[in-house]
DNA sequence: CCGAATCCCGCTCGATACTG
DNA sequence: CAGTATCGAGCGGGATTCGG
């Protein structure tokens, strides 16, 4: 049975679903656009970042990093200061997004009026 | 309280994440693209969609139907017969996912490479 | 055939407190 | 400054059962 739940995970008909796992969790976004504009602290990010924790930001830069998409900088001051970048992986990651956001400008307007609409005539 | 909250997800200050949440849940792509092949019966959903089970493949397109990409056709036989279909809106969708999906095909084998060093070097 | 309703487990996430 | 540790509530989602 795990061999085949591994089996399974390794050659998913679609890794699409897989992939999307890369970039839809809650802060990812939110925490690549930030990196998009260049190398940035750790405490930076965290104020950028509305609302976020110390446990889910570090919790997410954690998965990036290790998906390859973000790079960790670490230099041995006092206090400790630590960067985070993305990768050329992570670079080519933000056009895909881009489209995504596009069509979020163009029609989420549309989405949420569907909504009101499909909220009234089952209410 | 209620009223905050109402004003919290009409006003977030980045939609973006709001909207990925349009398509990023567990079945919603899966679906969309059996869809985009045509109009659809529930039952040959159900058959396409490998894995799903009938409580999420309704919620998924009860979602997709509020959010107004996706149409829904009932036919009032003995059975009865249901069909989907994708919306104009949803359509538009479509070219945006495809972007992401063609990122997948091209990099996904980097992301797993670069899990596979990230776990080993902190084994 | 196409669901709705219910139960329930696991995991995510937030809050809080502590550390080198 | 940049994390780690722990606890607990909430919810996504699976299994199962019932209805039109």
């Amino acid at each position: 049975m795990n061999e085949f739940e591994i089996v399974a995970e390794a050659e998913s008909p679609c890794h699409y679903r897989r992939a999307l796992e890369v970039v839809s969790s809650k802060w990812t976004v939110l925490v690549f656009y930030e990196l998009e504009e260049g190398k940035m602290r750790y405490s930076d990010l965290k104020k950028r970042v509305e609302g976020v924790t110390q446990k889910m930001l570090t919790q997410t830069l954690r998965q990036l990093e290790r998906d390859g998409l973000v790079e960790r900088f670490v230099y041995p001051t006092v206090p400790p200061t630590v960067e985070y970048a993305l990768t050329g992986l992570g670079n080519s990651l933000i056009e895909p997004m881009r489209a995504l956001h596009r069509w979020t400008d163009a029609h989420y307007d549309n989405v949420l009026e569907a909504r009101r609409a499909y909220d009234q005539a089952n209410a």
